[in-house]
DNA sequence: CAGGATCCGTTTCGATACTG
DNA sequence: CAGTATCGAAACGGATCCTG
């Protein structure tokens, strides 16, 4: 597990948002369909396993996702996020704003014109989209000592 | 000067918030007056003073920070935020309000009432005076080679 | 084969001492 | 006051291995 300075009385926000990391995941499984490890490992940009599986624990200890077995597959997890990460929602969406502002590397095209466009409506979109459960997915493991 | 991992396509936000600590740095200068090296050692929740120069020649370098030679003491510097980093306001504002919401650890009471009754009002108070500028500094020594 | 854990060299961070 | 130099500690990243 990643050692944070959560010592110091610094801004939790930091915890979450002074990484590298978390901010892709976030962002992968907020707008862009992720759902689960191998999705993360293959669209944040590069990111070592070890890294991605200490990050994704990380982001479930703070309920900001939370893990689910897949209904299809046993073996296969998907991550969601919860309450608390769907209200990051308007902190990424001023951080796209203003990195298209000021530089160029960014969301598609469409989904900036909507966000310019809309804002409100797409966070809609995204929040409704973020809620809905798979039908029958299973909490993971509960305390294995009953 | 710290070495990022913008080499690979990786949000350009990032390169400003995936760190410990040019969010404590923007949050200071922002919001509670402090415009000095000695301000920013003081305040940023233990930096040292290596990272602290480093961060601040960095946000200078992205153009979030301006540096300028006090009016008064020719050997003191100020930093205020450029147009650039007054625009990153929504989404420290955005930060705070998550963190009060899900962490207690946050801004001072008084702060945060504002900024829930009228957080436009809040901003434009802050946008405004981050925009004043020290009335007769001048700016940071240009190219030394004429 | 998905989802990690472990090992290990390399990079970056950070505390302290020191300097113009 | 505003930083730089040094050096040990921590985090990262890549490869490989493990387990159901």
């Amino acid at each position: 597990m990643v050692k944070r300075k959560s010592d110091c009385p610094i801004n939790y926000s930091l915890e979450i948002f002074g990484d590298n990391w978390t901010l892709l995941i976030i962002r992968d499984i907020m707008f862009f369909d992720k759902t689960c490890y191998g999705d993360f490992y293959e669209s944040a940009e590069g990111i070592a396993t070890n890294i991605l599986a200490d990050r994704l624990r990380f982001l479930i200890s703070e309920k900001i996702l939370k893990k689910l077995v897949s209904p299809k597959n046993k073996s296969k997890f998907i991550y969601r996020l919860t309450q608390k990460g769907i209200d990051l929602m308007p902190t990424v969406l001023d951080l796209v704003e203003w990195g298209a502002k000021y530089n160029r590397d960014t969301f598609p095209k469409k989904f900036m014109t909507w966000l310019r466009k809309d804002r409100e409506g797409l966070m809609k979109h995204y929040r409704e989209k973020a809620m809905l459960n798979p039908a029958n997915s299973i909490p993971e493991r509960r305390k294995q000592h009953r």
